[in-house]
Parts: structure tokens; sequence; C-alpha cells
DNA sequence: GCTACAATCTGTAGGGACTACAGGATCAAG
DNA sequence: CTTGATCCTGTAGTCCCTACAGATTGTAGC
């Protein structure tokens, strides 16, 4: 049990920074119930320790991957609770499905953005093929 | 120029229904400026034309392809200037840039979700990978 | 110990892009 | 002419933060 201070209890901008966040969005958190309250120094100051910054890092890195609010408190309940891999799993397979969504539907915005970038003559000329592309969606 | 009543007129329903968005999206659009002051009826109820219907499907495919309401706001601009078509292609150019760094991001997501999700042993066992995975981002 | 100055504390307001609601007026059909 | 759907207005709420103001600590130098 190697506790030589791992981490000497970080008060809210260092762990902002550490964790590359916000500090603002440390308090909220804690506001909306995700981040426990930490306890405090003498004077009223957060003081947080490794538990809470891993705890924070997977908000982060839950909101990163694009799960919502709701989804990250499902995911730490489960995760606090110990048990339940299956809802995990369930959770996780029914946001892969979005993501996918989300990025056939950027590919297919790529290629229009940048066929249409190609076609654009670059001058002054009125009837820009951007303009046109934007304007006309799918009236085949 | 055939001008039989190529569209009657729309009220603010109809036309939300026409160009599938929510019918106080477009009070909202009127509001910020993006979408002019519109005709109204004897009884103040708006009634919207053609042109004012195309424009509205400009700014929504904007939205859409994921430019801000500001960005969208300059290309109105452009268009209604009549030229600038290097503008837009300075816009629509950065604004790629942006969509390819998003898919970029997502597939790397989509990646690590399905690989946490197909080691996932589906089951009620406290150690699940994809708990381990949200928990621990790159720790090297 | 005292003085600066930075960091933190609190509550609250703002931002972007909508969305919803309340209470009243108008429209189209019967 | 009445009924029910639609529309009007202003305003409040949503989501996920971010910023600010004014007061209070923490800390380093002297």
């Amino acid at each position: 049990m190697q506790r030589r201070s791992p981490m000497p209890l970080l008060r809210r901008g260092e762990l902002a920074e550490r964790v590359g966040c916000n500090l603002e969005t440390i308090r909220y958190y804690e506001g909306i119930g995700l981040l426990p309250h930490p306890p405090r120094s003498l004077g009223r100051h957060r003081l947080y320790d490794a538990d809470l910054t891993k705890r924070l890092r997977f908000i982060l890195r839950g909101r990163e991957l694009g799960f919502s609010i709701e989804e990250i408190r499902a995911l730490l309940a489960i995760a606090d609770g110990g048990g339940g891999c299956a809802d995990v799993y369930a959770l996780t397979t029914q946001h892969l499905d979005v993501v996918k969504r989300k990025i056939a539907d950027l590919r297919k915005l790529q290629r229009i953005l940048s066929e249409t970038a190609a076609r654009c003559a670059r001058d002054a000329s009125p009837d820009c093929p951007i303009i046109e592309a934007l304007a006309a969606p799918q009236q085949g």
C-alpha cells in the first residue's frame, strides 16, 4: 500500500488545469449532483483527492464521447452500484448507433461541401454554386 | 413567366410542416433577423410566399450542415449582396475543416465504443471494460 | 505580523439555438 | 354564429455550460 502522497489534494483551479476543463464546470457538475461535494479546507475551499479527480475525468471523457449528462449519470450509477455490466453494454451500443449515424451524416456533408467548393470559381461571380447548393436542398 | 399560383401563401404552421421544422423556430429566425418580417393577413397572421420559404430552407439547410447562425447570416448577406463567391468559398472550406475533424473524432470514438462493447461480458460482473475505458482515458 | 495579490467562495446572469407555455385574437367549417 | 383549430404576443424554460460581481481565504515576501 503505497500511500506516499500520490497526489497532494488539489484545489479547484489546479484540478481544472490538470483535467483540462473550465473551473466553473467543476462547480456545475457538483451542483447537478454528478460530482459529490468534496471536503473543504478550514476556509471552505474545495479539496479534491485522486478519487474525485478520476470521477471528474470519467464525466469529462463521457461528455467528450458525446454522452449526455443523464447518460453519464446512469453510467456512474451503474459504476457506483458495482454490477450491471449488461446495462452499460446496452447504453454503449445504443450510443454507438447514434455515433454511426452522425458519422454518416457528416460524411455526406463533407462530400457536399467539398464538391461545391471545388466547383466554386473563387471570383466575384454572382452565381455561386455553394449558395445554390444551400438554396436548393433536394429538389429532384 | 408562369405565375399560376405556384404556392398559395402559407401560414406559419403550414410552412413549418412543409419545410419540416418547429413552428416556433420560424418566429425565432424572424426575431433574430435571419428571416425578414413577412406580410400579414388582415388579422395579423403571417403569410409566407415562395421566396420566404426558400430562404427558410436555406437557413435550415445551413443549420443541418452545421453552420452556426452567424455563419448563415454571413452566407445570406453574401447571397443577398449578389457577389463575393470568394467569401463563400472561404467560409465553406473553413467549415469543411471543422467537419473533417469532427468525423475523425467520431471515428476514434466509434472504435473505442465497439472495442469495449465487444469485450463486455454482458453479465453482472463488477469489472466492466466499458466503465474502465471511460474511467481511464489515456494514462500510458 | 502585515501587506499584497492570487485564488477561491457564493449566487446569479448570460450564451446559443431553440422550444414551450399562457392567455387572447382570428380563421375556416358547419 | 358558434365551435375548434390555428395563430398572435411576450416570456420562461431547456441543455450545458461560462462569466461576472463582491466578499472571503491562501500564500509569498518583507
